[in-house]
DNA sequence: AATTAAGTTCCAAATAGTGGAATAAATAGC
DNA sequence: GCTATTTATTCCACTATTTGGAACTTAATT
């Protein structure tokens, strides 16, 4: 549950809004409401979205109509269930997680810690899969979660295969959030580790983005790397000592490679 | 997996599209691609969507600009990852789901069964929750899933409470697919049924959606009934003969009776 | 190389969205 | 219980976006 809260995981570039017309209006709205942690009442909206009042209003009614806002007794605007029909079709036809599914079961095994699969969208990283010990898991508190890329295993992983002008396109974009006092704050310390991750192969994460939670991560690209993500081992920091930690960088880049072989034959060698 | 495929469960009311401008004929374009099973090519689209070519071009090239579709290098057209982003914070803060938690796993540990919790959405059951045995649940596989409600347990304990107005705005707008030989096919037999549900405040599936499935349910209601789920116990024919159905009827409906209560406490009586 | 099909771009006309202001409804204060 | 105040909804002249037919480009096929 805890992550799940992340305050500003930008789920894309900020700034310059796409110019994707009154879509684009509405997905602002919609990504405003979602990302709030509680029901946001009209006039909370109202002052986060600076528009006029009528035009707000018809907005929100749009939205609200079509299942992607719910509008409760009291006025209150929520994310609506309409989302997770939409989601749960494109989870479940995700070919990059399919393939990768059993080879994220044998490293679970392998480790017995929590297994992850990212993808890197825009400069956040969506948690595609994870395979946890024991107890059924509350999936949805972390799968579909967009974390940010510059404090993440999985994240810095993917960054590391990025071809050097996205990075730079990416880079000024960001808006660092010191998670904990081990988070990178600024692009140079950051891009310093990046080019470490690069030569070695595999990301740490140090309790760069929770407290105690420690993880070692591979990136996955495609051929032309317009597909990056990466598959990580992840667990507490008492637990997972630096020692285990280097001892898991095998299996998991095993892992990564086992993945993209799969991919290049079921999707073909190009992209 | 298997009833990930259901070919329509319609989201909500088709035909009457409702008026929401822009947003409606886009939506329209995202349901048709994610309702798809495979990716869809530009010219698949054309055909079932019949519009104009260039309008159509503009249309998906927004939504996947705003990452709710997704473009592949051969030009064909899946759901989008951010819909994962979204779905997975209605979830988690869904308020429904988290009162009704710890009471599924309780339901879970009583009848060793699986336990799902869905909402009436339209004409359509959402499940937002399931408790399963042993492993690691795919959990996607089924949350956020819309099924028919004229077929499944809660779907027809859900409509058992359903005010009269409400189902006779709902039936004619119902397009009856006959799953198995024992799907309901008309809106007479079903409505036979539901007044028998109403009556008796359980509702049986015996093979309606999935051939070789048995499960008993039982609605949930808020008191202005602008609210209307239900919680069901589901497994295999063999297992849950017509006598232990029979016995899980009471413990289902404790459960719901429980999250109702709660519900009652938590978000107010009047709704 | 020619032919067909598939995808992309263009722009005047039609449609839907905008935003300020007025109205209505709900809350709080007296 | 009435008034003041905050909050939400409706209205409509103005403006911006969407529309859709056709022309164009690119890729695949014969």
């Amino acid at each position: 549950m805890s992550s799940s809260g992340d305050s500003m995981a930008q789920a894309d570039d900020k700034g310059a809004s796409r110019d994707t017309g009154t879509l684009g209006k509405l997905m602002v709205l919609l990504d405003l409401v979602t990302h709030a942690d509680v029901p946001l009442r009209f006039t909370d909206i109202l002052a986060l979205a600076n528009q006029p009042r009528g035009t707000l209003h018809r907005q929100l009614g749009h939205l609200v109509e079509e299942g992607l806002l719910e509008l409760d007794a009291e006025g209150r605007y929520a994310p609506g269930l309409r989302l997770l029909d939409f989601a749960s079709r494109s989870w479940a036809r995700n070919e990059f997680r399919l393939i990768a599914a059993p080879h994220l079961a044998a490293l679970h095994r392998e480790t017995g810690e929590t297994v992850h699969l990212g993808v890197l969208r825009g400069s956040s990283i969506i948690y595609l899969d994870k395979v946890e010990g024991h107890q059924p898991v509350r999936m949805y508190s972390q799968i579909g979660n967009a974390s940010p890329c510059y404090c993440t295993g999985v994240g810095k992983a993917a960054l590391s295969v990025l071809p050097r002008d996205k990075i730079e396109e990416l880079l000024p974009g960001l808006h660092f959030n010191r998670f904990t006092s081990a988070t990178h704050v600024n692009a140079e310390s950051l891009l310093a580790e990046i080019r470490e991750i690069a030569a070695a192969g595999h990301a740490f994460d140090r309790e760069e983005h929770e407290a105690g939670i420690h993880c070692v991560a591979a990136p996955i690209w495609s051929d032309d790397r317009s597909f990056i993500g990466g598959v990580s081992v992840t667990g507490p920091a008492y637990r997972l000592s630096m020692e285990l930690l280097q001892e898991w960088v095998v299996p998991v880049q095993v892992t990564a490679r086992k993945i993209m072989d799969e991919m290049r034959i079921r999707l073909g060698p190009r992209r």
